[in-house]
RNA sequence: CGGAGUGUAGCGCAGUCUGGUAGCGCACCUGGUUUGGGACCAGGGGGUCGAAGGUUCGAGUCCUUUCACUCCGACCA
């Protein structure tokens, strides 16, 4: 195609709001726009080329494994959402609205109601099962924050995919062939990617993998191991259980006075004792369906920190929110001084596992400057793993040593179970006649966040970068003078005889001087680009390669066969 | 929601303190010159100064209200 009857708005300046390179030079290059701010984005048609090359490359690899595509309803009743219990726990970013009549529906931010609902209606039987349907669909999610570009917008393009199946053996097949198909999805957009074990979030069900592209401006905490693939978000990471070398306290059960000490720090100075012997005992504002909320202490040893997604699970709440002094005070609670024993009435609280039956243990006395020591914790307490796994922490798996990596989520997979087939009746008789929900799982990938993603791991100082599956054309014919009669004229030919070998050109034709078209080539990021301009008169042209930018001279008659080869290769 | 800040041409900004004919750069249009690293000359178009109300002879500027957006912390593909 010809530049110059392209939209293609180009830009010197970066947007003020823009930190990040995939923003910056996504919406430079006129890959989008943004729709007044707020995290909406037009596609421009260079972007959209894109977007369209990535979608095609799921689409493939998905209907390569029997994978069926459908389109479902973009509005969606809230009836539906109150049907799976999820029209409350959302919370706000799920944005509702009402018709005319007054009917409430919201704009679907993941589409697990939908889809069961169009299964339930036409699947009765074991014999049409299993089924794995997906779209590839806007999705809008109200974000508390949008920002980043298509990193985070509150509208975006995401393939969700739904899998329906007689049994759990059967789903847990179906999503291994899930974790392999994304596996190659990723490999062929050309992305350095790692798979890490995630928590569910508001989605729910049981095990659930994340595909995280490795880049420093990722937004999520991934910790893996050197010592062997393990890999696993922040919020779902393990460990092996620590233990301390230096010595536990020697104190009886005691209260002690301890003013001025109700930090960690503090304390562990004024016993003289690792943190590994105190309590830490973390208040928080649990907050659940139609508006209740309670006080949680979580108590964990001092040399840890709470995982707050963990903590959030551990009591099955919608949100954790801080509280005040004066709340915790009013619930007969003192900020520094708190602790999982003796706790006030109606205070619920939630221990570590790992200090399950620690001794020697120095707790807040729930009184102000009182803290008492030789602790037990045990008895009837509530379990959980509510740590947030740290740096040099080791490997449940093999001892290795673990360490953080930023990551961007461009996919996540989950096994579902019966968490929406059962309250949304989506049942199917099997072969004895009997009635069973069915067993579920859900497939996502973030397609319109691909491209951020992309450019994330793939841009220099000049611009994008594009990866052969994903590049808007495969080559970008420069003229340098396009008055220059024998110039224009050899590009044309050129770009003729490539379109017609089926490879997608780009022939740069505007009346621009070379220095504006050279640094759009940088911007743009298409892999390679062929120069005409002053070496033509010799009979020669340039091929650059866009990334390292490495130049090579080439005669007019292998300039043809040489871009088949590479663009082929 | 909490804290900080900004709304003036398509984009980036000045002007607001101290009220007196709305400006600059980029982009855009016309003509000409130029053509290997974001050219130059000349001419030109484009604005309810976020919105509403108030003070004033007169408001982008002062007062009140309101809306939107951005940045820093808690969500997710």
């Amino acid at each position: 195609m010809r530049f110059s009857k392209l939209l293609i708005p180009t830009s010197k300046e970066t947007p003020n709001d823009a930190t990040l390179a995939s923003h910056i030079y996504l919406i430079r290059g006129g890959f989008i726009q943004s729709v007044g701010g707020s995290g909406l984005y037009n596609f421009l048609p260079l972007g959209k080329r894109v977007l369209d090359k990535v979608k095609q490359v799921v689409k493939e690899e998905l209907d390569r494994v029997g994978c069926q595509e459908v389109s479902l309803a973009f509005v969606t009743p809230a009836s539906l959402w109150e049907e799976s219990g999820r029209y409350e726990k959302y919370g706000k970013e799920l944005l509702r609205f009402k018709d005319r009549k007054e009917n409430v529906f919201v704009l679907g931010p993941t589409h697990e109601e939908m889809m069961v609902n169009l299964v339930r209606q036409s699947v009765k039987s074991y014999k049409q099962l299993p089924l794995n349907l997906y779209q590839i669909n806007l999705k809008f999610r109200d974000e508390i924050r949008p920002r980043f570009g298509l990193m985070r917008g509150r509208e975006f393009l995401m393939k969700d995919g739904y899998s329906f199946h007689a049994d759990e053996a059967d789903m847990k097949r179906e999503f291994d062939l899930m974790e392999e198909t994304y596996k190659k999805i990723f490999r062929r957009l050309g992305l350095e990617f790692r798979v890490v074990e995630a928590d569910s979030g508001a989605i729910g069900g049981s095990g659930s993998k994340e595909f995280m592209v490795l880049a420093d401006s990722g937004e999520d905490t991934i910790v893996v191991c050197d010592g062997c693939d393990y890999g696993a978000n922040i919020e779902a990471a393990v460990r092996q259980e620590k233990v301390c070398d230096a010595p536990a306290p020697q104190l009886g059960k005691e209260k002690v006075h301890t003013p001025n000490a109700s930090t960690m720090e503090e304390l562990a100075a004024f016993f003289d004792v690792d943190p590994f012997y105190l309590v830490k005992t973390v208040a928080m504002r649990a907050l659940y369906d139609e508006g209740r909320s309670e006080i949680v202490l979580f108590a964990l040893r001092g040399s840890d920190a709470l995982q707050e997604v963990k903590a959030c699970n551990a009591v099955d709440a919608n949100d954790l929110v801080e509280v005040s002094e004066e709340e915790l005070a009013s619930a007969g609670l003192v900020a520094g001084f708190m602790s999982p024993i003796d706790v006030p009435e109606g205070v619920r609280v939630i221990v570590d596992k790992t200090i399950e039956g620690a001794t020697d243990m120095i707790c807040g006395a729930n009184e102000k400057e009182y803290h008492t020591t030789g602790n037990t914790i045990e008895g009837n307490l509530d379990y959980h793993d509510i740590v947030a796994v740290q740096e040099g922490d080791l490997c449940a798996k093999c001892g290795g040593e673990l360490r953080y990596t930023k990551g961007i989520e461009v996919g996540h997979i989950f096994q579902l179970g019966t968490r929406y087939s059962e309250p949304l009746g989506a049942t199917f008789l099997d072969e004895n006649g009997k009635s069973q929900p069915m067993v579920m799982g859900t497939y996502g990938i973030g397609v319109s966040r691909l491209l951020a993603a992309i450019i994330e791991q793939y841009h220099d100082d000049k611009g994008c970068i594009w990866t052969k599956e994903t590049t808007p054309f495969d080559l970008y014919i420069l003229v340098s003078n396009v008055k220059d009669e024998a110039q224009m004229r050899s590009a044309q030919k050129l770009y003729e005889e490539l379109s017609a070998e089926g490879v997608d050109v780009l022939l740069d034709d505007r009346k621009d001087r070379f220095g504006a078209k050279i640094k759009d080539f940088e911007l743009l990021g298409i892999p390679y680009g062929v120069v005409f301009g002053k070496k033509l008169s010799e009979g020669s042209v340039e091929i650059i390669e866009r990334k390292g930018l490495a130049k090579e001279e080439v005669s007019l008659d292998e300039i043809k066969d040489k871009i088949v080869a590479k663009v082929r290769g």
